[in-house]
DNA sequence: ACGAAAATCCCCCCTCTGGGGTATATCCAA
DNA sequence: TTGGATATACCCCAGAGGGGGGATTTTCGT
């Protein structure tokens, strides 16, 4: 491996202290070269497409374009980079979205560096190395169709109202809001409530939240 | 100030890369001694009490004991040392935690390095470097006891039913997991609905996040 | 030991919620 | 074009939720 040319290597991340803490890093290690860095979504798309790295490191959690919107854009012009988010938290709803969105991989800041060289270097030599907890998720999306089971569970009117229900609306003010039958209202209520398995508003709410369906 | 002894800094994170982006970043300033880190709280108060530092940059959000609690602790033994807050979010509510629990200053991990060393240069000269934004909080807490606001609103039982309501558990489930009447769960409820001033279960559990009340 | 705060329980009353139907107009894809 | 999904609206009804009292015991700080 040590003859290849080094792999290239971009990092999307908000703190300027993390970016450094890589930066050095990496520049440790000759067969790696980092290429650049950006500090939200936009300037990383765009310095990419500029300049293609083998493997990006993005972060989730930046201010404009977010990372798994990033890697969603990304994944479309560049089907084999090594797309890997790079997250905080080891939400099991986030890493679902992170691989859905394109990721090849979620990894946790937490990492030690040395591990992290590790895995940026087989992610780069194709050798994906994914955990087992991901290695399930995978499979699990390739037969159970997984995506449709969040996406398409309930219709835009029924998320819609579930908004409402989040904000801690009754049935009445919604009706007035959206201008439609407070019968509608419950209607739809009932309906979300059999999608999602509940018996109340509250449970509605902290079950659509555990799936990402609302903020 | 160049012929002072340097400034002693230390810093609690849990993401490796952050802390050699900070330990690399200071070692380029004569005046700053950077003198160890620590991924979570328990091993940074121990560090810190067996190595006092002048400035000290606690994470909010790591494995273990939080940078909160951390520096609630801390602040008993030191009551002058200055514990700066370091936290991806500029949530109003951990903002007011933070000072609460003793913080001297809330700083964004998005901040740029320069301005970062600057800021530990003012803390530990005693320049209280604060941001108009904190200044109007701290006002706003020493007049109106704002301690009592959010600590003592509600009683121990009064968050305990709190924290069943946050579950979703109706009242007939919260009287029977405490073995209490549900009228007296009805009770606990009606008093929390007017210190928070709200009108339903809803409301409420929405009004205790966002006052971190509850998880 | 005292008084205040907290926790417990009860009453009445009315509204809202949640579950069960049924029905219609619309829209979209097969 | 035809059937399924969606959005709309209505009915009934039991039970939970929410607002107003009052009362007793327990806990706790001074």
């Amino acid at each position: 491996m040590q003859h290849d040319k080094p792999f290239k290597v971009f990092l999307a991340d908000d703190h300027p202290l993390l970016r450094t803490g890589l930066r050095m890093s990496l520049s440790q290690h000759a067969d790696i070269d980092f290429i650049g860095e950006a500090n939200d979504g936009f300037k990383a798309v765009e310095m990419i497409k500029k300049n293609p790295p083998d493997v990006a490191l993005i972060d989730v959690d930046m201010p404009g374009l977010s990372g798994m919107a990033a890697i969603r854009l990304l994944r479309k012009q560049y089907p084999d980079m090594k797309l890997l988010i790079f997250s905080s938290y080891s939400d099991r709803h986030y890493i679902e979205e992170a691989m859905q969105a394109g990721a090849n991989g979620y990894i946790l800041k937490s990492i030690d560096i040395s591990e992290l060289v590790d895995v940026i270097r087989a992610f780069a030599r194709n050798e994906q190395p994914m955990s087992p907890y991901l290695m399930d998720l995978a499979i699990e999306w390739k037969n159970a169709s997984g995506s449709e089971n969040t996406e398409k569970l309930l219709t835009k009117r029924e998320k819609q109202i579930l908004e409402c229900l989040a904000r801690g609306q009754g049935s009445k003010e919604i009706s007035d809001s959206l201008y439609i039958s407070i019968d509608t209202v419950k209607t739809h209520i009932k309906n979300i409530f059999r999608k999602l398995d509940v018996k109340s508003r509250l449970e509605a709410v902290i079950a659509a939240k555990e799936k990402h369906l609302i903020s």
